[in-house]
DNA sequence: TTAACATATCACGATATCATGATATGACAA
DNA sequence: TTGTCATATCATGATATCGTGATATGTTAA
């Protein structure tokens, strides 16, 4: 048992017993994948994309830049909730704004939510 | 105030009331859009993304395939957390399996999600 | 058979998230 | 300085999701 775990190639592939599961391909993977921190942050970024809503906003902003009450208009929606989910999408670094006047104008804040969103929308529908 | 929806450029730009916002844009818009249910399959799917433990999986599966049990030790995580995430991902199409023997060996469904998972690490990393 | 192992499902209490009503802020016009 | 409009924040109850213990299923070897 001790002696295989310095086999490079497992002859034994099959094996998976809980103490020495495929140990060779097991420390190899696990070197390579983002650390705790990394995983906390970046699924909290990805749990943004995870409501309608905010996808509904994200979609207008990836067509052109908008006012809140043109948002509100386009989607049907309470200026509450809109308000409500810009702000969860500016704490997240989704989307800036531009004070002009009373009004306030949004976009995406760079390509890569764009290019998240719509490979995303080309997943789904195939 | 009614005459104003006929214009294609609206000369006062900075106004948006109620009932006569932005309206050739906020039309525009509305018509380019995904409708409501893509959007509902589409917040599940990105969902899926917001769980570190899911993401951990999705990661080390975009390195290499590999059994249940050889994620639970790469990820020092117990089984029953695994398999259920398993269990989501698969019912989400964003991994796979093949049957092997007791085992089973999960892989990623198709590029779409590692593009996902790429794009949005770079993010988070500037 | 029986045992051991790999994996899957069920049930549950703790926690997080949602949309929204009430209310606050801040800009402009009268 | 008062009113109105655009937007933001706060508080809340309903709902969803999380990890996990207990348990079930299915495969292989003895």
């Amino acid at each position: 048992m001790e002696m295989k775990k310095n086999n490079l190639e497992n002859e034994n592939d099959d094996m998976c017993e809980v103490f020495n599961s495929h140990e060779d391909v097991v420390d190899r993977v696990r070197e390579r994948i983002p650390d705790e921190a990394e995983f906390a942050e970046l699924s909290e970024f990805f749990k943004i994309f995870g409501n309608p809503t905010r996808l509904k906003i994200i979609s207008l902003l990836s067509i052109e830049d908008l006012c809140v009450c043109d948002i509100c208009e386009a989607l049907d929606l309470n200026q509450t909730t809109v308000s409500n989910q810009l702000r969860i999408l500016r704490a997240n670094n989704i989307v800036k704004y531009q004070k002009e006047g009373k009004m306030a104008r949004y976009s995406l804040t760079d390509l890569h939510i764009e290019m998240i969103y719509k490979v995303g929308l080309e997943h789904i529908l195939e």
